[in-house]
DNA sequence: CCGTTTGTTCCATTTTTCGGAACGTAGTCC
DNA sequence: GGACTACGTTCCGAAAAATGGAACAAACGG
């Protein structure tokens, strides 16, 4: 295991709910012996990847990650062109939108248009949650292949809220459902008595892939309310795939030529 | 030259200037041979550190960095408090506000308070600059010990516009001008045409630093009003080093105890 | 079809890393 | 004060990984 790897271990141990851990934490949590956490920890404060607090003590994400953090503007075109579109859904609707990415089978979020009803933002910039249990990360799986899914999906299927899928069957039940539709939706999963529509765009051109979702309260919205979302989130469906090249119907295998 | 190091030395290859880099990019960049080059960088793509673009194959941050960059709320405390009072000085005076800090002899941009002038943001936040021709930066710099200042500023003496200290005479002139007055300004450094005032706040209990500063245009204000801008902040001043427990008048080394 | 550019893989040598154990350093309890 | 414990750092030989020159491969251009 290189250097790097036991590094970027301990990177992946911050999270929104542990911004900061002290030596003890990051030993717990990677199981490393000491003596290699407290190399590998002065390693990291040293050329920037982490702080650490003279006073508590406690390491955070540093200075430089700050800066490269700033430069991921991330596939930029593709999600500025989707967060724009998404900014109008959310004017008219009033509900808050989220753009996301996969990664594993977890997504992340990467931006959040709030909306004007009083629903507070619940998963800021940076929150991972397990795809299978939001709509735009089932819509995102949703354009991986059968085969690409199975590996993403860990083989002990987790432990997911009562509304979510309960096992790797109805999951594919859900992702084929959403093939058919092109859109995905989700009640009182993630969190209590919230919901949401989204669905999951492919740049054409560069093969890559995001979820965008639109969120609401289930008890402050109607059913007509809900149906003008997915009407809303259809025609800008629509809209995107035409103007980024979204050839749906393709894994996004057969775009990029390989398995991620 | 541990792989960690390497690693490092190849992120800090990015910048707002250069956000996206080609395989030729890093290898010029970092001096190292090309199958070094191709190794790291594969190993900070699978890591997540790096991303590639699938079509240009050009690297760019990645997903990682962003959650971490996120997690660096950094300092909350100390950059929250004097956030919310430069976006009151901001409100009243219109100009743009300023929060940075030291990092060597450079400074990074934290955060920004866009004004109500039509004067572009033209530093945005993770921008680097040589601390030695902002204000701010002036500023931060005239918290460390002389021998500390010596130790940041590289010997060889960098090329810096013409309003700005020219050699490390006149930079200690200006730092020891700050230090009577507390209050640091510069015009037509940086930026031509730009105008900025600023001061630096150390936290007693944490002994981190930063540099505050409010942004103009020369030619669009008057002497009048600068002097109005001095004020502000001179209030502002006095007012976070009551809240933070700033001990003007003491380096930073001795408030932490120790070199950084 | 050949030269160039660009990047990857191989492999013997050198250099780090690894992790158990010994060694500090505070704080705490009696 | 002295023993105890939590918390970290330093040491060092064994083991693993990084290194970089060279051969190899792929894409491009003319």
């Amino acid at each position: 295991m290189s250097a790097l790897t036991n590094a970027i271990d301990i990177l992946r141990c911050f999270s929104t709910s542990r911004p900061d851990l002290s030596f003890a934490d990051v030993q717990v949590l990677t199981g490393k012996p000491k003596s290699s956490t407290s190399r590998l920890l002065r390693s990291l404060r040293d050329c920037g990847l982490l702080e650490q607090d003279p006073h508590s003590r406690r390491y955070r994400p540093g200075l430089l990650t700050f800066e490269l953090g700033r430069l991921h503007r991330a596939h930029d075109d593709l999600i500025a062109t989707a967060e724009r579109e998404l900014r109008d859904v959310c004017a008219r609707t009033g509900h808050t939108g989220y753009i996301a990415v996969l990664d594993g089978y977890q997504q992340v979020v990467l931006r959040i248009v709030p909306g004007s009803n009083p629903l507070r933002v619940v998963n800021p910039p940076g929150q991972r949650t397990p795809a299978i249990i939001t709509s735009n990360g089932r819509a995102m799986l949703a354009r991986l292949s059968d085969q690409e899914i199975r590996a993403r999906v860990p083989l002990d299927y987790p432990k997911v809220p009562a509304n979510s899928p309960q096992n790797f069957a109805e999951l594919m039940a859900r992702l084929n459902e959403i093939r058919r539709t092109g859109i995905s939706d989700a009640a009182d999963e993630a969190i209590e008595g919230v919901g949401s529509q989204g669905f999951a765009l492919a740049s054409g051109e560069s093969g890559e892939l995001i979820g965008i979702a639109v969120s609401y309260s289930v008890q402050a919205t109607t059913e007509i309310e809900r149906a003008n979302v997915r009407r809303e989130l259809g025609a800008m469906a629509a809209k995107l795939r035409r103007m980024t090249g979204d050839p749906l119907g393709q894994t996004i295998e057969q775009l990029t030529g390989l398995a991620s």
